[in-house]
DNA sequence: AATTGTATCATTGTATACAAACGAATGGTG
DNA sequence: CACCATTCGTTTGTATACAATGATACAATT
C-alpha cells in the first residue's frame, strides 16, 4: 500500500458535478442573469468540457427549478421575484418547525459543542463586524442545527432551499440592526437546546426566520427588485 | 395552413423525458425494487434507447431523491421506509397549510365548477365502489385545488411529493371506511371554498391529510414495511 | 491457508459525430 | 409591398466510440 488516495474529500468528482455546482453558483449570484439562455456548446467550451456532462448538470438544475427547459430551445435561467424569496423563506420556516422536535430529541453533548464552537467564532466576527465571515458561520450554525434531525426527506427540502436562503440572508446580515438581533438569537437558541425547551425554540426560530425574511425582502425591494 | 401539429399534448417529448417518467413510475410502483442497482447499458437496451438520454433521466431522478448516486458505481434505487412515508405526508400537509390562504383568495366560479365536475364523477365512482377511478379523480381533485394558488415554489415542493402521495394514498383509499370519510370531506371542502372559509378549510384539510397518512401508514405496516 | 499482487472484465465517465428541429434570412409571387 | 415558401445556419437531441475506474477472479508468495 504505497500511495492510495488519502483524502476522500479531494477525490475527483465527476465533471458533471463540477459543472452543476459552477452553474448553480453562477445563477444564484446573478453572474448569469435571469432570463439568459444557456447555449450548451458555448458554455461547454467556456468550461473546457464537452456537452455531455454539462447537459447532465442542466437536467439537475432543471429539477432544482433554477433553469427552465424549452423543447428544442434548451434552458433559460429562471428569474427571482420578491414573491419567490418570500416563498423560499416561508418554506424553510415551515420545514424547520417540522424538524425541531426531532432536533431537540436528538441533541447531545458533542453536537452542542460543535454549535458552541461556531458560536464563539461568530462572537469574534460580530465584534469585528466582519460580515463575510459572519455569513459563513451563520450558514454553518444553521446547517449544524438542522442536521441534528433525522428527518431525511424534510432535510432534503430544506437543503434544496438553502442556497437561496444563504444568498439572500447575506443581504439581511448586512443590516447592522438585524445582525445584532440575529446574534443574540443564535446564543439563545443554544441555551434553549441545552434546556431541551422545544416550545421556546420553535417560537424563537420562527421569529428568527421571519425577521430574516422581512429584513431581506425590504433590502431587496430597495434594490429595485 | 394544411397540416400543422394539432395537439401540443401529443407533441413528441424528448426520449429523456419518456425515460424519466418510465423510470419514475417503475420505481414508485416497486417494479424496480428498492436497493436495485440500475445498470445503464442494460436498462438502455431494455428501453431501446441509448445511454445518453437515460443518463439525463437518472440525473433528474437523483435530484428527486428517488435514486442514489455512487461514484463510479452508478445509481441504486432508494428505499422507502415508514418514516419516509410519514415525512412525505407531513411535508405535503405543511405546504398545503401554506398555500390555502392564496387558494381561498384566488378561487373563482370557473375553478369551483371544475372542482364540482370532478366531484360528480367521484360520486359515481364512490357509488360503484370503483377504487381505481376514485384514485384518479382524487388526484385530479387535489391537484386542481392546489393549483388555484399562485405560490409557484411551494407548489413545486408539493408536486415533488405528489407522486409518492398518490402512490400511497391509493392504499388509504382502499380502506372502505377511509373512503367514505374522504368522500364527505371532499364535498365539505368545496362548500368551504364557496364560503371562502379559510379557517374551516385549513382545519378540514389538515385533518383530511392527517387521516390519510394514518390510514396509509397502518396499511403499509400491515403489509410488512 | 491467508494475503497480496495482477490481469481481466464490467461499467461508468466523457468526447465526438451525426441527425432532427427550430428560427432567421432569402427570394419568389400575388 | 405584403406574404408565403424555401434554404441555410444554429442549436438541441441522440447515438456511438473510447477512456478511466473499480470489482472480481486467480495466481503467486509468505
Amino acid at each position: 500500500m504505497s500511495h492510495m488516495s488519502f483524502d476522500a474529500t479531494l477525490e475527483s468528482k465527476p465533471i458533471r458535478d463540477i459543472a452543476y455546482e459552477s452553474l448553480k453558483q453562477a445563477i444564484i449570484t446573478g453572474e448569469i442573469p435571469a432570463g439568459s439562455r444557456i447555449v450548451e456548446t458555448a458554455y461547454a467550451d467556456q468550461l473546457h468540457i464537452s456537452r455531455t456532462p454539462l447537459r447532465e448538470a442542466l437536467r439537475k438544475l432543471e429539477r432544482d427549478g433554477l433553469v427552465e427547459y424549452i423543447l428544442h430551445r434548451g434552458v433559460v435561467v429562471r428569474a427571482f421575484t420578491l414573491s419567490d424569496i418570500d416563498e423560499i423563506f416561508t418554506i424553510r420556516n415551515a420545514m424547520m418547525m417540522l424538524i425541531l422536535p426531532s432536533v431537540v430529541a436528538n441533541v447531545n453533548a458533542k453536537e452542542l459543542d460543535a454549535l458552541r464552537t461556531i458560536l464563539k467564532e461568530m462572537d469574534v466576527a460580530q465584534d469585528k463586524q466582519d460580515v463575510e465571515t459572519l455569513a459563513v458561520h451563520n450558514r454553518a450554525f444553521h446547517s449544524t442545527l438542522e442536521h441534528m434531525s433525522d428527518k431525511k426527506r424534510i432535510l432534503r427540502v430544506i437543503d434544496s432551499q438553502e442556497e437561496y436562503i444563504m444568498r439572500f440572508s447575506a443581504v439581511a446580515i448586512a443590516s447592522i440592526v438585524r445582525r445584532s438581533h440575529a446574534h443574540l438569537e443564535h446564543h439563545k437558541m443554544v441555551e434553549l437546546l441545552e434546556k431541551k425547551d422545544l416550545e421556546g425554540l420553535k417560537q424563537l426560530m420562527h421569529h428568527h426566520l421571519e425577521e430574516s425574511k422581512e429584513t431581506c425582502l425590504n433590502a431587496m425591494a430597495n434594490r429595485g427588485f
